[in-house]
RNA sequence: GGCCCCAUGGUCAAGCGGUCAAGACGUCGCCCUCUCAAGGCGGAAUCAGGAGUUCAAUUCUCCUUGGGGCUACCA
């Protein structure tokens, strides 16, 4: 029988002559402090990176950072046909980006970087099919001849069965106790095969592990002789892989979504018969949203949410940072309340735990993320507003880019307004909002198009302005310009306080603030603005007066 | 169909047997104010339902319901 095994391995993988012995030596354990975690993150190319994917990723890199350990970037690429041109270069750029940087993995170039590599799970066929003939050798796997239509109609007659679970074992698993002498002949015959692994359950069998996060769990255990090999490429699926790979790359928490908890008992079984160690489990919720359609909520796709990808919020121009703080809110729900209690703390110094991830999974919400995104811009420095705004701009918005980098002086200057007091403005979330919002700096992007109101009179306008730039002296403080403002408007019914206005409205024209909203619309086209004495001494007496003749003559 | 996970306001959520059921985003009102943003103050808004256990359930157990996931030679 034994001898049989040995035959039917050698059989099925001829040219395979390593032993798992030689990549347990060629992949030793890693020499980490105590408690230090190793983390990864094992996409599949098949589309762009989004929102969920990118909490998974960052759990993985804070868990491993935190523990001084490693956190390397896998890419299992084992199903060719789904595999998408340039999926690997995306996920890396959306990745770099975030400035979530793996330790050890795939670099730009595609190529492996670190000594457990390679780190492209098609580049590792050899070592798969080296431990999966092992298991044939042992006779804990085998090949299976079975068609897609055999395999098919296992399934409809179970089901019409009312058979409890539904898969190859038992009596359906034919090719399961195949002789040589079959083998071979279908082995001539070059009749395509799956490996099959022998599962060790029985109908009713129950499994028990715990989860990082979910804690004890328990669950039929899989009576089916899952796939581990794959007909004509012969690559795994994500099971064997992922046992293989875990262990030779010595990984110590699998961080993944919560879609994969079913399988756990699938995975418990090809670990145990490859010898193993079980890594830790953490199956974390996936972020969800409302599905337009329907307007209920679910897992975000990759397929359906095009706008929850990476790649859009980097093209709108969202700062990692704020990625990153958003992430945080996602990932531990206690991070908010650390946030109040530490307003300018370093996020980095907040301590991830597993004990405090959510269970259920969260909706994407914009609102919140604009929010927590204009609260990290404001606390910027102008300087530091700029250098990522250009650098954003200079992909993304290169005429914009052009005219930032034209003065940088200037630039900085009218990002520094409202930005250095007690609550600093918060207008931008993202990088691609800052044209609408400050494009009236430069000529070349103000349009004229006025937010105007009924309040708007030529006659009454061309005397304020004209009064107002023959007062304007670019050495007045605050008070005095804004007092200056006060009398012209005197003069021509507008109240100096907006109190008394509103106690008796009929009795003025207006009153201080309609006149600073006149020079306002006039200088920026907009109702609303920062600072306008600011902005008039950005701007100077000539640039002023030209904004507000030119306003002047379009009423 | 089978199995699994989840369940407090619109959203994210604190709570871990006795609370007037925190807080954040959003929303509404007021205050401040040259506009807006910010800020301050305040309001509306939540324990899915039903059985137990208990002196006492948002909290523990069970059932129902709802949402999601898995049930592939996809990951």
């Amino acid at each position: 029988m034994n001898n049989n095994y040995e035959k039917i391995a050698d059989l099925l993988f001829p040219n395979i002559d390593k032993t798992p012995e030689y990549y347990e030596k060629l992949y030793p354990a890693r020499h980490l402090q105590k408690g230090a975690e190793v983390t990864r993150f094992a996409p599949s190319p098949t589309g762009y990176v989004h929102m969920g994917s990118l909490l998974t990723a960052f759990y993985d890199y804070m868990f491993a950072k935190q523990s001084v350990g490693v956190f390397f970037l896998r890419i299992e690429d084992t199903d060719l046909e789904r595999t998408v041109e340039k999926g690997v270069e995306g996920i890396i750029s959306d990745l770099a980006q975030y400035e979530i940087n793996a330790d050890e993995g795939v670099d730009k170039d595609k190529n492996s970087v670190g000594m457990y590599g390679p780190y492209i799970q098609t580049q590792r066929k050899e070592i798969y099919l080296t431990y999966a003939k092992d298991l044939v050798r042992r006779g804990l796997a085998y090949p299976c001849f079975c068609t897609k239509e055999e395999i098919d109609e296992i399934r409809h007659e179970q089901e019409k069965n009312n058979e409890c679970q539904i898969g190859y074992y038992g009596k359906y698993a034919k090719c399961r106790d195949l002789s040589y002498e079959e083998i071979k002949k279908n082995i001539e015959a070059q009749k395509p095969f799956v490996i099959r692994l022998k599962s060790t359950a029985k109908v009713g069998d129950r499994v028990k592990f715990v989860d990082k996060v979910r804690g004890e769990i328990e669950m039929s255990d899989s009576i089916n002789d899952v796939v581990i090999l794959k007909s004509g490429t012969m690559l795994p699926p994500y099971n064997f892989a992922h046992a293989i790979d875990d262990h030779l790359m010595h990984t110590t928490t699998v961080i993944r979504s919560n879609e994969w908890l079913n399988s756990v008992p699938e995975h418990i079984q090809i670990f145990k018969a490859l010898g193993f160690e079980q890594p830790e489990y953490a199956h974390v919720a996936f972020v969800q949203r409302i599905d337009p359609e329907t307007g209920t909520k679910r897992k975000i796709s990759k397929r359906k949410d095009p706008e929850t990808a990476i790649s859009y919020m980097v093209e709108a121009g969202y700062p990692a940072k704020s990625v990153h703080e958003y992430l945080f809110t996602l990932a531990n729900t206690n991070f908010e309340d650390w946030r109040i209690q530490n307003p300018k703390a370093d996020m980095m110094d907040f301590r991830l735990t597993y004990d405090k991830i959510s269970l259920s999974g969260a909706l994407f919400d914009l609102d919140k993320f604009n929010d927590v995104s204009k609260r990290v811009i404001a606390n910027m420095t102008a300087e530091e507003v700029y250098d990522k705004l250009v650098s954003w701009a200079s992909v993304y918005d290169k005429k914009w880019a052009e005219l930032l980098s034209n003065d940088k002086d200037y630039a900085i200057k009218f990002l520094s307004i409202d930005r250095y007091i007690q609550n600093p403005r918060k207008d931008i979330a993202k990088w691609s909002d800052t044209k609408d919002l400050y494009g009236y700096f430069y000529d070349e992007l103000f349009d004229k198009k006025y937010e105007l109101d009924e309040t708007f009179e030529k006659d009454t306008l061309s005397k304020i302005f004209a009064d107002y730039i023959n007062s304007y002296d670019e050495n007045d403080d605050k008070n005095v310009w804004f007092d200056k403002i006060k009398q012209i408007g005197e003069r021509y019914g507008f109240v100096a306080q907006v109190k008394e206005y509103k106690k008796n409205p009929t009795a003025y024209k207006g009153h201080c603030g309609h006149v600073c909203n006149f020079i306002r619309v006039a200088l920026t086209g907009k109702r609303t603005s920062p600072d306008l004495y600011e902005i008039c001494k950005l701007f100077g007496k000539e640039k002023m007066a030209k904004r507000l003749n030119d306003f002047v003559e379009t009423l």
